[in-house]
Parts: C-alpha cells; structure tokens; sequence
DNA sequence: CTGAAAGCGCTAACAG
DNA sequence: CTGTTAGCGCTTTCAG
C-alpha cells in the first residue's frame, strides 16, 4: 500500500479512501490514477491488517459436530451448508469451516482459530443444553444455532417444528390401520430426537393408542447404533407384532431398510417406515420412504440472513425461527398385514 | 495481551513467547503464571494480528467452482472435500470456503478476499486450460489442483486415470457384446471429460469397433444439458440400434436413467449404461450403476496433505498423482438385447 | 532469562 | 480535498 502511495505520489490515506469507496471523498483524477497504479502493482489489500482494524472480514463461522465420519458428507449438513453458502455468495461472503472437534473442544477452540477472522458463527446442531456463548471471540461475534432448541431464547435459532412432525408421521401410520407403532430415536443428546419422540408419545395418546416403553429403540447417530437399533427393530416386528415404525431420522429409516432385507422382512407390506428429513437419497430408496419434509437449504439460508443482520446490528432482539414441516408420502407405507 | 502482561507482571514478549512456546525460553514459574492469568482472563490470541505478522494461518483455502446450483450438495465435491477436511482436521487446520464465482471472477476474487488468511489453497475441479497461477496473493501462497490436469507440470495436480476408466468401461461393455456404444460428455471445459473420452475411442479402435461420431453426446454439468443428451441418447436406442452407453460421469446416468424409464426402455436389458466417479449414490441407483471408481476421499486427502507439504517447503518439486481407478460391476450393464 | 520498541498493512482521527 | 500519524494485537530484533 505505501508502494502505491508513492507511485501514485499520495498519501496512504488517500489510498484507503479510494480503496474503501470511503469514508472522505477523493478527487475523481487522483482517484482514477490510483486505481490505475492499483491494477499495474496488481495490489490487493490485505485481509487480516482490515481485520484487526476491526473492519468486517466478509466472513461466516460455521461449526460442524464431529459426528460418525463425514461432517460435510452428510446431507442433513452439506443441505443446510448449501443455504448459508447460497446467501453467502449472494451477498459476497466467505465461508469457514470448522470441524472434526467435539462440542467441547468447539467453544475452547474456536475463538482461538476465528479471533478476528469471522464476522459472526453459525453452529450446525448443537446438543441439547449445551450453554453456547451468545457471542464469540474477544470482538463478542453474533451467533446463531441451526437444528437444536435453547432455552431462555438467549440466543437465534433456526430450527423446524420437529413435534408436529412426528405427529403428522404417527398419524398417517394410524389412519393406514396400525396399532402397533415403534420409534427408534436419534442421537439423544441432540434437542431434535427428543422433540420428536415427544411428538410420537402425543399422537399416540391424541388416537387413544397404547404406549408401550419397549417399542422405542435407541438410535443415535454412529453406524455402528443404528444398525443395533434396526436389529432390534427387526425383533420386536417378529416377536411383537410391530407393524410400523417412525425412525427419528432418515439415515435410521436406511439401516432399517438393510435389515429389513436381510430378515426377509417386506416394506412396506410387512412393515411401514417413516423417515424425517427429507434428505435428497430418500426419493431414490426402494422403496422410496415416505418422510417428514422440512425445508433444510432454507433454514441454512434463514440462518445466514439472521447471521447477516446481526452482524449489522448486533441489537437485534434474539428469536427463535421455526420452519413448517408436511409429510411426504412415499412407498415405504401401507396398511398394516392382516393379523392372523 | 498488554493486560496480561500487566496483570502478570511482565513484558508482552514473555507473554508472546509464553503463547508460542518459544522462540525463546521462560522461567517455568513465570510461564506457568501467565498461563494462569490468561485462563483466568479468558484470553484468545488474535489470529489476524498473527497473520499480519506473516505468520502460518492454519487455514485452506478451497474453491469450489460454480456450476450447477448446488456446490456443496454435490457427491463429487462433498466426497473431495470430506478427504481434504480429512486431514485438516487431523492437522489442526480450518478451511475456508470460496464459492459461487466463476472461474474468471475467482482469479480476481480469491486474492483479495484471502490475502494473508489462507496459507495456501485447493482449487477443484478447474476448467481445462486455466491459466492458474502457482501461488496466489501478495504472499504468494501455494496452490493445488484437484480433478484437472495441468500442461508443463508447473503445478501440483491430484487426479485420477481418467483415459483408463473409460476403456475398463468399454471394454467391460465390448466383453458383454455390444458393438454399438455411445459416449455423453460431461463438462468440456474440464479436463477430465476429453479424457474419458479419449479412453472411450481408444478402447472402440483397440477392439476395432467403428467410432461413429453420431453416437457422441454432448452433456455437461446442468440439470438441462444432461436432460437433453439422455432424450438424445434414448433417441439413438431407438432409431440406431445402440445397445450401450458411456456416460461421462454419474449424474449423467442417473438422467439417463429417467430418460429411460420415461421411453419404457429397460436399463440393462434393453439398453447398458456406465457411469464414472462411483458416487455415493450410484450403488442405490436402481438397478445399481456399473460404473468407474475413483478413490475421491483419498484424492482430497492427497491434496491436503500435498498442500500442506508446500507450506511447509514450497521449493518442494510441483508433481502430479494420478490415482489408479477400477470398474465397478453392478446391474446396468447386460449382454445387449438379441439383434432382430 | 527478560523488557523496550519497531513494525506487519491498514484505518481514522487530527491537522492542515 | 489531502497528508501525518497513532494505533489495531501481535512477533521479534536489540539491548540489557
């Protein structure tokens, strides 16, 4: 910057102004020769020296769980991932990336990577409870929380109705004719499995169907859980005449899909699944899963622009905003068999 | 960090060096005091400032070309990057993400958004012939190429045999007796499409089948060009007899597939179909796709790993890996159908 | 072993 | 309208 200063015989401050566009204006032929110079020298200015002047750094934190192996590869996060980055490069953001920690590790490290390098954070389901800082790093950035419930409502949220969901999902399943209807949960540490199992209990009670401690699996989110879980699944269909089964998550309903196949067990005529999520790979299954819908790119896409407006104006009144959820009725479900 | 070194009675220099663990060395009760004091204020050190002071980042930058809509929800780009995220995250390093820009713009772009916050960069997927610089920014930060291939070796490269795939293809098509196979293109600005077809008509004349230059599709990465080239394709089954099909990579199959189901033409048995990449998805595809693998988890962890090996050096000679790939048999590919 | 001070590249007063 | 200059938070000489 002093090189082109000198070239352009101004002063660095002159070179600030033009470059910013501002905050004083200048003498539109000084300012043309040092764009000129600009371009020959090829200069750009430096990131991080604007960032420790405390100037915006154009830049988005967003957190991925290190959960099973492929944060990005997951299309529950690289969904909501596109919606962030469709409104980050809208609105020329850039985005970074931090993974491969646990939560924990997260609100140590974090501020440490970021310190002046983001504008403000996005953090992707965060567990339950945890006490994330409204704001992060030594400038105090914005955050805001996607997938998951805070209390107090300290804190943005972007989230979607999670407990109608499975309702909507239950009561399909009964007006097909079950009686028998299992759950398999999510990772229980998340603030969405437990609000859609709620979700379960409260359709079931609402059509005056037993509820039956033994029919909820425990899911989670790892491999290895799931396939446990379906394997129980798989069980209690034999041994208790389960007819259908709401899944917390599409992944679940997938691995019940595997096992199912291997103990001979037909969807959905021996037995119905649902999924939640509508991920993309659940139109392609066979058969194709009838699912909960909730709109994942544009919660990201919410999450971003709330991200935006507080970085603007960190006084925005904190909010929780909920997306609608329907079912998607697919093939994965029918009447329940003919008891015999 | 001036109140840290007041509060502990220092100089800011121990207080540096106690961060740094070195250059030099502090009196371990010293040390051991300031640390305290740093917990206890809670103190981050300001990642800008470092870097201002040329120091490493730990940060990647990676640029993800825009085509198409949707980066990031991309099994190509996903699986590439959950391999470059791989070893970040191993490595302790954050990535930053440049999307949404052309080609063109990101020359322009990159520069200047990353200047002195990214030690070194991946770019993926590049088109054919970009002049690329080496390094970039001011500070001249290193540069891999993932998924393209570079003339005159000046640049370190990271991809896979692509000539090869396409006659593994081939020849696996020519093995089950089809003679009358076509080709779709996938993007031709990129390097890899011209490659696979060049393995696609290598193959043809080593087995001394015809090359007919009718039976060469043009596809490309949108929804819409893929659209077409299947309608063509299903066109040239019906009106020409062609019995196979190439396609340049998987997505291309999967619209074939559509295409096909909408004729009532029966993948494999009236018409065997190839993909390349072996995405994900394509072992759920139905039938499963026959297609070509290649390791892209291990190519985006090479990247990184190369990347990371010409911050540390960058005298280190600038090479490319080419990944071996083998052909993956599943159900869309058939003997073809009993000439009439 | 430690402190003082210069300076990384930039912005924003403060002076003209 | 423009130049001078004091920092932003850190690292690293140069002197103790």
């Amino acid at each position: 910057m002093k090189d082109i200063a000198k070239a352009s015989g101004v002063s660095t401050a002159t070179v600030s102004y033009v470059v910013n566009n501002g905050p004083r204006s200048v003498l539109p032929e000084t300012r043309d020769r040092i764009l000129t110079v600009m371009n020959q020298l090829g200069y750009h200015p430096n990131a991080a020296a604007r960032s420790l002047m405390g100037k915006r750094t154009q830049t988005f934190g967003i957190v991925l769980p290190h959960v099973g192996i492929e944060p990005v590869n997951n299309q529950y996060f690289s969904t909501v991932l596109s919606g962030i980055i469709d409104v980050a490069s809208e609105r020329k953001q850039v985005t970074m990336l931090f993974t491969g920690m646990t939560w924990e590790e997260v609100v140590q490290n974090v501020p440490q990577f970021s310190d002046g390098r983001c504008d403000g954070f996005v953090f992707l389901a965060p567990p339950a409870g945890s006490r994330f800082p409204v704001e992060l790093g030594h400038r105090k950035k914005p955050v805001v929380l996607v997938g998951t419930r805070a209390e107090g409502l300290l804190v943005n949220t972007v989230d979607c109705e999670n407990v109608k969901g499975a309702r909507l999902a239950v009561r399909h399943l009964v007006e097909l004719g079950h009686q028998r209807i299992a759950f398999i949960t999510g990772d229980v540490r998340s603030t969405s499995s437990p609000e859609r199992f709620e979700g379960y209990q409260r359709e079931l009670k609402g059509a005056a169907i037993s509820f039956n401690r033994d029919w909820v699996i425990k899911g989670g989110y790892s491999a290895n859980e799931a396939t446990e879980a379906a394997k129980s699944m798989i069980a209690l269909h034999k041994d208790a005449g389960i007819t259908a089964v709401v899944c917390a998550h599409d992944s679940i309903a997938e691995v019940v899909y595997h096992a199912a196949a291997q103990a001979g067990v037909c969807i959905p005529k021996d037995l119905s699944v649902t999924g939640f999520d509508d991920l993309p790979f659940t139109a392609g299954m066979q058969p194709s899963l009838t699912t909960v819908h909730q709109p994942l790119r544009q919660i990201g896409a919410t999450a971003a622009r709330t991200l935006l407006d507080l970085i603007d104006d960190s006084n925005v009144e904190p909010h929780e905003r909920l997306f609608d959820v329907h079912l998607v009725v697919r093939c994965s479900t029918a009447a329940p068999p003919a008891t015999n």
